[in-house]
DNA sequence: AGTTCGATCGCCT
DNA sequence: GGCGATCGAACTG
């Protein structure tokens, strides 16, 4: 697969962060020996929107969010969940994009293993949660580059063509009827 | 220092 | 569809 992608630039992520979300769609996440193909994400506005945990300001939690672009922000959920996000917008500009499903591509085993409740391969990583576990994902990466840390993403060469659709977030209580959800559609691994 | 509640998941009915 | 698990960040006083 190495041959046949390339790692996204910088520059990808240092634009609106709706317009990142979108295009996150369809790129692949490489950690260790396991990577998943981009099919759900959300988009988590800087300081109006109060779903956003960048709404409060700058924290020793979401210090990555206000930081440069392409770098991973990683958060403890729920008192058992990391979830991923990708950090977009230039620096100094707060802008998240929580990653919510992935296709599982590479290192199938290994997901299993992490994941052994998980019955079928839907359910590997058909969630923000799910899908941290799956690629080994932890709060240890928070702040990771991923143009040149151990979380990379990646374009396909032939990256095919897919239709996307577009809805409000889930699981949040404020701002929940912005249209911030995205994903591929009809992808059996999107999480609803 | 104490309280609240969350960008979830999996099990139960 | 409902709810319990489980704990840290953020807010209150």
């Amino acid at each position: 697969m190495a041959a046949e992608s390339k790692v996204l630039p910088r520059s990808f992520y240092a634009r609106g962060t709706v317009e990142v979300a979108r295009e996150c769609l369809g790129k692949v996440i490489v950690h260790g020996a396991t990577a998943g193909r981009i099919v759900e994400v959300e988009a988590y506005l800087g300081l109006d929107d109060l779903a956003a945990h960048s709404s409060r300001g700058i924290t020793e939690r979401t210090r990555v969010l206000f930081g440069p672009p392409g770098h991973a922000y990683v958060y403890f959920i729920y008192g058992m969940y990391d979830c991923l996000n990708f950090v977009a917008e230039e620096d100094g500009t707060p802008g998240g994009i929580l990653i919510r499903a992935v296709e599982p591509l590479s290192g199938l085993a290994i997901m299993q293993r992490r994941r052994p409740k998980a019955r079928r391969v839907e359910d590997f990583a058909s969630g923000p949660g799910k899908l941290a576990l799956a690629l080994g994902i932890t709060r240890e990466l928070n702040g990771a580059d991923l143009v040149e840390g151990p979380i990379r993403v990646r374009q396909l060469r032939d990256e095919p063509r897919f239709a996307t659709g577009c809805g409000p977030r889930i699981g949040i209580t404020k701002c929940a009827d912005l249209p911030l959800r995205f994903w591929v559609n009809g992808n059996r691994f999107v999480s609803r």
